[in-house]
RNA sequence: GGUCCGUUCGUCUAGGGGUUAGGACGUAUCCCUUUCACGGAUGAAACACGGGUUCGAUUCCCGUACGGACUACCA
C-alpha cells in the first residue's frame, strides 16, 4: 500500500430527514478533527435510502450548518470527488450486485414475507410476552428462498412479486470488534436478526449501503454515535461475507448527548422545554411552518459552539478550556473521549459564548451592530458602533444583548425611575446638575475622562459626595438605575445630547 | 422483556492501589465599584451499592442497582 492509501479517510453520513441535530454536528466535528490532525480526508455522504423520509431543504441545511461551524469538506456531496455520486439514492444501481453476491455465496436469501405479515406476527407474539425475530430459527418457518423450492422462488421473482434480501446471520458465532473508544465488544450472532439488506423498492437498507459505500470510498475510520454500536457487529459480518474484512474500517462509537435533566437522548422537545436550541441553524419545517431555533440565530458564535461541542465527551487532559479549531485539531485523540453520555448543559455553552464574545475586537462587533441598528431604524456612525461594542461587550453573553438596555443612547428617556426620582432629586443635587449643564459647553472634547473630571470639580466645589450625584444623573440621562459605565455612555451620547437631557430634566423636575 | 454499553461534586470532567480526590460551569458569601454587570477572593458540593483480591481500594475482579442505546423493508 502506498502512503497515500494509509492516510485516514473519514465520512460524515447524515440522512436528510430534517435539520441536522447538534449531536450530529459534534459527530461531524470529531470526524473533521481526526481527518485534519492526520492529514486525512473528510467526506460528506448523504444517506437518503429512505425515500419516505426525505425532507426538502435538509441537505442544503446540512451543508450550511457544516460551513457555519467551520468544517471544511475535502470530498463528497456539495464538493464532488473521485467517488461521485455521494448521494446514496443516486448510487442505487450499485448495491444490488453485492446483495446478489451474498445470495450466491449462501450468505443471504430472498424473503417474500410482507411487512404487514411480519408486523402481525410481532404483535401477536408481543401479546404473549416474547419478541419476534427473523433469525436462524424462525427463518425456517417463513416465506423465503431457504424454505421455498427453487422453482417457486424463481417463479415468484419472475412474476414480479415483491421481495427483500436478508442476511443469513449464523446461528452460533461470537462476533468481536475492537472499538477505538470502547475496546473489545463481543456479541453473539444469535442476538442479531436476519437484517434486510435490500428493500422491496430496490433500495438498500442503511446497513448494506453503509458497508458498501464505506468500502468503495476507502473509508478507514467510522466515527459515529453510540446508537450505532448494536449494529456494528452486523456490519463486521457484512465486511467478512463480502470479502472485505482485511480492509474493514476501524470503529469509534461516540457517547451520546443526553437531556439536561431527566433521562434519555437529547431531543427537539428539550429545546422547547428548556428554551435553548438543539440545532445549529434555525429551521423552518417545510410542511408545518414550525420554526426551530438555531444556535447561530440565538447569537452563539460558531467558534464558541465548536468549543462547547468538542468538550461534550472529550477533554484534553489539561486545564485549558478555550480551544480554537486549530488547537482542537492538534489535541484531539480517541483515547480522551469518554465512554458515558454527556448531559447537555446550555449554561456551559453560554459561558463559552461569553468568553469568545469578548475576544472579538470592538470593530468586529461593530460590524454586527451596524446592520442590526439599521434594522431597528437607528442610524449611527461606525465610530459610535465601535464605542457601543466597547461599552457593552464585557457585559453580555450574546451580541444582540448589546442592543438591549442601550436604547437610551439614541432616545431620551420618556420618564424617570420613580424609585429614585423624586426621592433622591434634592435641591442640592439639582444645583450640582444645573452647574454641570452650564459648564459642559466649555469642555472642548467631551469624553469619559473629561466628563468625569468636570463633575468631580463641581461636586467638590459644592461639597456634595460623588456617590449622591451619580444615581440621579444616571436616571436623568438614561431613565433607569442600572446600565453600563455612565461616563462612557455620555461620551457616546455626545455633548449636545447630554446637555439637552440635563436641561429637559431640570425643567421637568424643578 | 432481551442484547450491548456505561456509572467521580447539580452539570462537564481530571485522576488513579496509599491524594487535603483537582479543574470548569452553575451556586453561596465577601471584595472591587456611581448602578447593573465584569473582575477578584473564599466556601458548600462527588468516587452508586455489596462482595472479593490486597497490608491497603474510589482505582483491579465479580455481582447488584441505576442509567442509556438498540431491538423496522428508519437511518
Amino acid at each position: 500500500m502506498s502512503p497515500q492509501n494509509t492516510r485516514p479517510r473519514v465520512r460524515f453520513a447524515p440522512s436528510p430527514t430534517g435539520p441536522l441535530h447538534i449531536g450530529g454536528v459534534r459527530t461531524a466535528l470529531y470526524n473533521y478533527l481526526f481527518a485534519r490532525q492526520t492529514g486525512g480526508t473528510m467526506i460528506l455522504r448523504i444517506e437518503d435510502t429512505d425515500q419516505t423520509r426525505f425532507v426538502p431543504g435538509a441537505e442544503a441545511y446540512i451543508l450550511e450548518a457544516l460551513k457555519w461551524v467551520g468544517i471544511e469538506l475535502d470530498e463528497g456531496q456539495g464538493v464532488g470527488g473521485p467517488h461521485e455520486p455521494y448521494r446514496q439514492s443516486e448510487r442505487k444501481a450499485m448495491y444490488s450486485q453485492y446483495a446478489e453476491q451474498l445470495v450466491t455465496a449462501g450468505k443471504a436469501y430472498y424473503a417474500f414475507d410482507t411487512s404487514e405479515q411480519l408486523d402481525a406476527m410481532r404483535q401477536q407474539l408481543e401479546g404473549q410476552g416474547t419478541a419476534f425475530q427473523y433469525n436462524a430459527i424462525t427463518r425456517l418457518k417463513l416465506n423465503n428462498s431457504l424454505t421455498l423450492p427453487q422453482e417457486g422462488v424463481t417463479a415468484k421473482i419472475a412474476a414480479g412479486e415483491p421481495y427483500v434480501i436478508r442476511l443469513k446471520v449464523p446461528a452460533k458465532e461470537e462476533i468481536r470488534l475492537n472499538d477505538l473508544i470502547r475496546g473489545w465488544v463481543h456479541v453473539h450472532s444469535s442476538q442479531i436478526d436476519d437484517k434486510v439488506l435490500m428493500k422491496s423498492d430496490g433500495m438498500p437498507t442503511y446497513h448494506l449501503a453503509n458497508v458498501v459505500d464505506d468500502h468503495l470510498m476507502g473509508i478507514t475510520h467510522v466515527i459515529s454515535g453510540e446508537e450505532w454500536l448494536p449494529s456494528a457487529p452486523l456490519h463486521v459480518l457484512l465486511y467478512r461475507y463480502l470479502g472485505w474484512e482485511s480492509t474493514m474500517p476501524r470503529f469509534a462509537h461516540l457517547p451520546l448527548l443526553l437531556k439536561p435533566d431527566g433521562n434519555g437522548k437529547l431531543s427537539k422537545r428539550d429545546a422547547d422545554l428548556g428554551g435553548f436550541p438543539v440545532f445549529p441553524l434555525q429551521w423552518t419545517d417545510p410542511e408545518t411552518g414550525t420554526v426551530a431555533r438555531g444556535f447561530r440565530e440565538e447569537g452563539y458564535l460558531s467558534d464558541a459552539t465548536v468549543n462547547f461541542l468538542a468538550f461534550l465527551g472529550w477533554n484534553p487532559g489539561t486545564e485549558q478550556e478555550l480551544f480554537s479549531m486549530d488547537e482542537l485539531i492538534q489535541s484531539f485523540s480517541f483515547e480522551r473521549i469518554s465512554k458515558s453520555g454527556a448531559k447537555f448543559d446550555i449554561q456551559k455553552a453560554q459561558w463559552f459564548n461569553q468568553q469568545y464574545l469578548r475576544q472579538q475586537s470592538d470593530e468586529a462587533l461593530a460590524a454586527y451592530l451596524l446592520p442590526a441598528l439599521e434594522a431597528k431604524g437607528i442610524g449611527v456612525t461606525p465610530q459610535k458602533a465601535v464605542g457601543i461594542a466597547r461599552l457593552m461587550k464585557d457585559r453580555v453573553t450574546f451580541p444582540q444583548e448589546m442592543l438591549t438596555g442601550t436604547e437610551f443612547l439614541f432616545v431620551p428617556p420618556a420618564g424617570y425611575d420613580p424609585a429614585v426620582i423624586p426621592s433622591k432629586w434634592t435641591p442640592e443635587i439639582a444645583l450640582v446638575l444645573a452647574a454641570y449643564k452650564d459648564e459642559l459647553p466649555s469642555v472642548e472634547n467631551l469624553n469619559a475622562d473629561t466628563a468625569k473630571a468636570l463633575l468631580h470639580s463641581i461636586t467638590e466645589r459644592q461639597g456634595v459626595k460623588m456617590g449622591k450625584v451619580m444615581q440621579p444623573l444616571r436616571v436623568v440621562l438614561t431613565g433607569g438605575t442600572t446600565g453600563p459605565d455612565l461616563m462612557l455612555s455620555m461620551e457616546l451620547m455626545g455633548k449636545e445630547e447630554v446637555i439637552g437631557r440635563l436641561e429637559l430634566a431640570l425643567n421637568r423636575l424643578s
